[in-house]
DNA sequence: TATTGTTATACTCTATAACTATA
DNA sequence: TATAGTTATAGAGTATAACAATA
């Protein structure tokens, strides 16, 4: 089998080490996370509110990214627990924004900093380049694979 | 906000860009496998098995990397599909090896190849300089975060 | 007509804890 | 005593499809 080969191909190999690395930083951070009852996903949901005005849910949803029934269903999670608020949009009426309350700006901080030492772990075999390197690559990864579905969907239009 | 900086740390980009690289990767493979009515991280279960001989669920659990009752569930799903065979471990009367079927084999293999578009398009913008060195950066990071759970367990130890 | 969000629904993965059997 | 696996249980994320309200 071409996969058993002592001369493994690299390409062969990246899906399963981009695998081991995002699940090890989940688990971590959903470690870190808990004594603030928040998981690992959840705060990726406040960081994006933190970093964006208040969005509405659709472009949460294509920011984080996931599935805009995924993110109300979170949305309702935080905003039992007051992280988070939504209201009405001011010009659109069919959509809503939503927003970090202050407790919610103040739980991120605070996650943020918990999060600081696996960062820090996270890195700390890899040099300054490296970091900017895995930046670098990764994105270029996410936008191919992200792309494609345009591709797919165009050469699936011209088709039909 | 240090985050909202306009010089971006590459470290602080890294969570996000490792997970958005990862979630599209698996999307699409989810899209991809499902016509063989198997997710992508049962294909991970298969693709352990394929290139080990019989494991024990333990193994396959920490070579996933997984928990051991997920693993489990994920063999309870494959075993009734036919994919997966359990057999008693020839000399551990507590263990039981798991293994591929002859169809296991056969799905793995269509597998792989229709994953091979997804391979592709991932390092679609990439210099096989970038895949090496993604694949080496990658390994530093999982190992990092994962050998931290023996760094703090050590500490914890020494504390108590 | 297309888009935003909601709702209902279902499934997979995840993980803890208590338990049995064996080493 | 420690380990391998099972079971029960719970929760989170994921995603599809049908729907209402609005653009």
């Amino acid at each position: 089998m071409m996969f058993r080969s002592h001369v493994m191909n690299s390409i062969a190999e990246i899906p399963l080490a981009l695998r081991a690395a995002y699940l090890a930083l989940h688990r971590q951070s959903d470690a870190a996370f808990s004594e603030h009852g928040v998981t690992a996903d959840q705060f990726v949901l406040l960081e994006t509110l933190a970093k964006g005005e208040a969005l509405t849910q659709r472009d949460l949803a294509l920011r984080m990214p996931s599935d805009p029934s995924t993110v109300r269903a979170m949305l309702v999670l935080l905003e039992e627990r007051g992280l988070v608020r939504r209201a009405p949009h001011p010009t659109d009426g069919r959509a809503r924004t939503a927003a970090l309350t202050a407790a919610g700006q103040r739980t991120f901080r605070e996650l943020w900093d918990a999060g600081e030492s696996i960062r820090t772990q996270a890195v700390s075999e890899l040099t300054a380049d490296d970091a900017k390197a895995l930046v670098r690559i990764l994105r270029k990864v996410a936008t191919s694979l992200t792309d494609g579905d345009a591709v797919l969907a165009k050469r699936k239009q011209r088709v039909s």
